[in-house]
DNA sequence: CCCCAGTCCTGCGGGC
DNA sequence: TGCCCGCAGGACTGGG
């Protein structure tokens, strides 16, 4: 599933449509269910077409395709989305492709299996209703120590079921939310309000390390390969995975301990009891 | 404030 | 062998 790792290698492979123009614009070939695309499809073809792209960006899990005088298309993958210059796994899914005239690709896709995923078009002044604190907090690579306790210390929630919530910090989802709690040594049931300083700092280094880690792998492409990058390949973090879809498995850290999965807030949880102890400070 | 269950959706795998 | 059901979970909503 695209968490922050995925889609930040997703951008990245499709950088290369910057500075060219979306010549044609067409929603759900075949016959998949439509995605939710705002505002109508129509409308959105009319006003990208002709259009010149300018910039790929990120927030958390959200890619955003900047269009000179047609606003932020902003792109969420949810659990099956994929953003592409490739071929895609197949055509049944395939919910957008923009034909391109220019520099780089001959065509920017969004593919999507499961049909979770939204395109939205935001006007440059709307942009704070989709993408502002109300919505997202700071980006999971851009976050300081110090604005991530202040976001949640005085949570009473589990860290772990904490640290999926995008308003607090962006970009972190079910499988790095495990990762991370693993690398920091920190029990994923604890509750934020009891985390110490020093684990707060452990919490922050550890997500820039798995995230920046899992980007250098270009993301976790799992048993059911759903994510690829952008040119539909495997990601390589998958095989790096520290407890993560582990459970009954020997802990590669303390090689003591068999890695537990619990369910929090109806996710799964991977943790090994060894090296995050529950009073640990 | 926070939690939980339900919603969307498809493909896979376990159980019978 | 085949079918049904549950599960996977990101973002959101409504009720408690």
């Amino acid at each position: 599933m695209p968490e922050l790792p995925e889609v930040e290698t997703m951008r990245r492979g499709v950088l290369g449509v910057v500075g060219s123009t979306i010549e044609r614009v067409e929603f759900c070939r075949g016959k998949c269910k439509p995605i939710q695309v705002s505002p109508s499809p129509a409308a959105v073809r009319k006003k990208l077409t002709g259009r010149p792209i300018v910039d790929i960006a990120r927030r958390g899990k959200r890619l955003i395709v900047v269009v000179a005088g047609a606003g932020h298309l902003v792109i969420e993958p949810r659990m099956t989305g994929l953003v592409l210059v490739a071929e895609p796994p197949n055509q049944e899914h395939l919910r957008l492709r923009m034909e391109l005239s220019g520099v780089g690709e001959p065509e920017l896709l969004f593919w999507d299996r499961r049909g979770l995923g939204t395109v939205r078009l935001v006007a440059d002044g709307d942009l704070e209703t989709f993408l502002g604190p109300d919505r997202l907090g700071p980006d999971a690579l851009e976050i300081s120590a110090e604005q991530l306790s202040a976001q949640l210390k005085r949570s009473r929630r589990a860290i772990k079921v904490a640290l999926l919530d995008q308003r607090a910090v962006a970009g972190i989802g079910n499988l790095y939310a495990s990762e991370i709690l693993h690398l920091a040594t920190i029990h994923p049931e604890r509750r934020c309000d009891r985390l110490t300083g020093p684990q707060w700092d452990r919490l922050h280094a550890a997500i820039g390390a798995v995230l920046r880690q899992a980007i250098q792998y270009e993301g976790s492409t799992l048993s059911d390969g759903t994510y690829r990058n952008a040119l539909n390949q495997d990601g390589g973090y998958q095989n790096q995975h520290r407890v993560y879809d582990r459970a009954g498995q020997t802990c590669r850290t303390c090689g003591g301990a068999e890695v537990t999965r619990i369910v929090q807030a109806q996710r799964s949880t991977f943790y090994c009891g060894n090296c995050q102890r529950k009073g640990r400070k």
